[in-house]
RNA sequence: GUGGGUGUAGCUCAGCUGGUUAGAGCACCUGGUUGUGGCCCAGGAGGCCGUGGGUUCAAGUCCCAUCACUCACCCCA
């Protein structure tokens, strides 16, 4: 018999731990309404022809690692590996395009993809991101950058670099394809295996390379900046004049090439050096084309996805405690019971976070949980105190202590600092 | 899918070149005289030493296999 645990890639949050990620919340719901964000859920499976006609064929999401399977009633689905596609699909669904000329969505969702898992990447993991639609002018491109670090440095993020790009119109990625391709060509022998296959299919992949001998190689070869079109290049000055004026920094990053095939113009990816060999905690760029591919009318958009994960392990493990509990109630005696459970419920209708012993124990047990627990008061009630009708109320950090009138202690607790 | 590392108490780990009832710290529980927490002291509970085989008089310790976890490659958040 075999205990079941997680499936692999899969992890438990913890009442230990819940708190981290409430607070991440938090923060992230904050800045983007601060930024004039809206919230959108969408389900957690969609069709898979959505993922393979967004995220593109030949990308590794979509050829290998999506948990798709075939419904009773034969249809495929998938269980969304990324986020940008179904956003985009409700968008173009509700017709949000037609209530308004500009769209602005943030999301905070569960994701899953079928890969090995290592630091800072699990088989279900989380992001929070923005998508934002009906703007192709460098403005949002920037303001979305800056959604991005500003939310990084208010949950306290630090080492992080800003590494941007522009991979250019359609155009210009044909022209520089192209370009990779023919200065390649008298290098085929030299480029490993799997560079061989992007080639054919995907040469500006190859820019991604860490084969220290293609990157020798590659240094010479044309950057796409070469094959930018004079309106990309405006709109990459543009983009950079902006956060300039914002005072964010950036690296440029002219072989950042996002591995999804929807991106146009300006992709950006946020790094930290807290991190292992998955160090990318946020990516993101610009898809004037994805809405029209998937069905809509020409929108451009763009917009980031964050993981959740990786920001909390870049954060470290603070010491935060995560308790609520203001009052402990120590009851003695079987008489006192139904008092104990009077008060608390009368505490507790007053916003007052109550504990008291469920299981029966000690005196000295429960003050000693009562400590624990890290509550500022103790209210003591035995047979004493029931017969005078005065409870005892402790101050655990001083150990004063003093009677209060059972009925008027709503109030005094209310009354007291805490 | 490929490679490396690691599996001993709830957690972090000791356990030397194979040798008798497998240890520590933290956490947990109970006490330290009647109904008062923290600190201290005493005691207690908790281990198929990942699993299966093998070598040996003898295996937590050596060998093989297997599983799990983990890190890395690929790629990505």
């Amino acid at each position: 018999m075999t205990f079941i645990r997680t499936i692999k890639g899969t992890q438990d949050i913890l009442p230990g731990q819940s708190h981290r990620w409430q607070a991440l919340e938090t923060t992230i719901r904050n800045i983007m309404d601060r930024y004039g964000y809206k919230e959108i859920r969408t389900p957690v499976f969609e069709r898979t022809e959505l993922f393979a006609r967004g995220i593109g064929e030949e990308t590794d999401i979509v050829s290998k690692e999506m948990y798709s399977w075939t419904d009773q009633g034969g249809e495929n689905l998938t269980l969304k590996p990324e986020l940008t596609a179904p956003v985009v699909r409700s968008f173009i669904q509700h017709n949000l395009g037609g209530q308004s000329p500009i769209n602005k969505l943030y999301y905070i969702d569960a994701l899953f993809r079928r890969e090995r898992p290592q630091k800072g990447r699990y088989r279900q993991f989380h992001q929070f991101g923005i998508e934002a639609f009906g703007s192709e002018h460098p403005e949002i491109d920037a303001e979305v950058i800056a959604l991005a670090m500003a939310l990084f440095s208010n949950i306290g993020l630090t080492g992080l670099t800003l590494k941007l790009n522009s991979i250019g119109s359609p155009e210009c990625r044909r022209n520089y394809r192209n370009a990779i391709r023919d200065f390649l060509t008298p290098h085929f022998d030299e480029l490993s295996e799997t560079s061989r296959n992007r080639f054919e299919k995907n040469p500006l992949r190859i820019l991604d390379t860490k084969i220290p001998h293609e990157i020798e190689i590659l240094n010479d070869g044309p950057n796409v900046s070469d094959s930018w079109t004079e309106e990309d290049k405006t709109h990459f000055n543009e983009v950079c004049a902006l956060l300039d004026a914002m005072g964010i920094q950036y690296e440029l990053a002219l072989r950042l090439v996002r591995g999804l095939d929807y991106y146009t113009r300006t992709t950006f990816e946020i790094t930290s050096t807290a991190l292992g060999a998955q160090d990318a905690i946020c990516g993101g760029g610009r898809y004037d084309g994805l809405v029209e591919t998937l069905g809509g009318k020409p929108t451009p958009g763009i917009g980031f996805a964050a993981g959740m994960e990786r920001i909390l392990l870049a954060l470290g493990e603070e010491s935060s405690s995560s308790s609520t509990n203001q009052v402990y109630i120590v009851g003695l005696g079987d008489a006192v019971r139904p008092t104990v459970l009077e008060l608390a419920e009368n505490l507790r209708r007053n916003n007052v976070a109550t504990e008291f012993d469920t299981l029966r124990r000690s005196m000295k047990a429960q003050m000693r949980e009562a400590n624990k627990a890290g509550v500022k008061y103790a209210i003591l009630i035995g047979d004493q105190e029931l017969a005078s009708g005065q409870a005892e109320v402790k101050d655990l950090s001083t150990g004063d202590q003093q009677k209060i009138a059972l009925d008027a202690l709503v109030a005094h607790i209310n009354s007291l600092p805490f």
